[in-house]
DNA sequence: TATAATTGACTGACCGGTCAGTTTACCAAG
DNA sequence: CTTGGTAAACTGACCGGTCAGTCAATTATA
């Protein structure tokens, strides 16, 4: 029998969400473990009794953040709105996650730069954006199938849709203020819908 | 007069270029001034004697990299080939610009994080990204005028291809050996198209 | 000969990681 | 309900390597 019961759940998770805060304010290099330490409410020396070193923590927050979180994405395969309403319904959720997501936003780019250099890091990613372009791929198969879009590929349609999402974020996450990211989505798939459905 | 002729520009871009390759390789963090000195073929005093530090290099790399060559680009708002072809030009030049800085990504990606902790450079990006959108725009609003595309608003369908753009770029950085940046772009830039030119 | 350009050994601040020691939580024996 | 034993949890002063930046000395050029 262990004489404590264990705490070492709530610590880690209270160490990554001390990172994650700091991480996005100062970036990896410039934040220090003992800023983490200060933030977690523990010591520098209790970082290292949960994680190895600072690279274990920042690897263990790119899990967390890619984590996949696509259950209530996947009922949207089977209900019973018509394939457009889905797609739509798709982006508008991916939207307003996005918008939670802002004051994460510069660590994830520290990450996404961090993959461009680190396998593993990477294949991460990679899933992470497959698995976003398989519900679409079947999503507008679906379409398709239904005689509600044009035959063609549902690959390249899945793929135009994701481009816009991720662009999307690109462009207004340098000019926040500017633009409304949810209606610049929605237009830009509505055009993108019209194709789909146009008989020419 | 000077006793010596000037080869400061010279040297200074040595030097950035040499910065360049490595930041691009290690990132800014694990990159050490000797690293430069070495790659660039100088001493790492004379790096501080160009430069005051190793962030005024970041700053001025950053510029270099963002600096817009929107010449050759402006030439097609006043050729003579239908706007749908100048579009198909416009983003095929960039697919092939795209691939050629495949190897300075992981550097791009340092600089985009970084933008979004410090405004200075954030504003550089932006500007990139509006003198982008606002020839797209022109271009755009050339083809509403000659009745090629539906009217509707000129800036609602450049955010789309820019964001086309833009995310193929992502979803193709982490996944380089599958895709095809300059199909992708061009079948996405089709159906969007499509939607531009539909009737109904 | 004057000055611009260059060098690289050196310095000192910084910080990731360590560890000897302390506290805490729990249990069993008295 | 003590008390004492035990191991987990925790602490922060300290160590040692690293590296941006300095500078006295040297070399090249006009």
């Amino acid at each position: 029998m262990s004489p404590k019961q264990d705490v070492s759940d709530e610590r880690k998770s209270q160490i990554l969400d001390a990172a994650m805060k700091t991480f996005a304010k100062k970036g990896f290099h410039k934040t220090r473990m003992s800023d983490i330490a200060e933030s977690s409410g523990l010591s520098k020396g209790s970082l290292y009794w949960y994680f190895d070193s600072k690279d274990a923590i920042i690897l263990k927050l790119i899990d967390r953040v890619f984590e996949f979180e696509i259950k209530d994405l996947t009922a949207l395969l089977t209900d019973d709105h018509s394939a457009e309403e889905r797609l739509y319904i798709y982006t508008q959720r991916g939207g307003q996650d996005i918008i939670k997501m802002l004051k994460w936003m510069p660590l994830i780019y520290d990450f996404l730069a961090l993959a461009l250099r680190q396998e593993t890091i990477k294949k991460s990613i990679r899933l992470y954006y497959k698995k976003n372009l398989d519900l679409l791929v079947t999503l507008i198969q679906q379409g398709i199938d239904a005689g509600e879009f044009n035959p063609g590929s549902a690959l390249e349609a899945a793929y135009a849709i994701g481009s816009i999402i991720e662009g999307s974020v690109m462009l207004w996450l340098y000019d926040p203020e500017q633009i409304d990211i949810q209606d610049h989505i929605k237009s830009s798939i509505n055009l993108l819908l019209k194709g789909l459905k146009s008989s020419n």
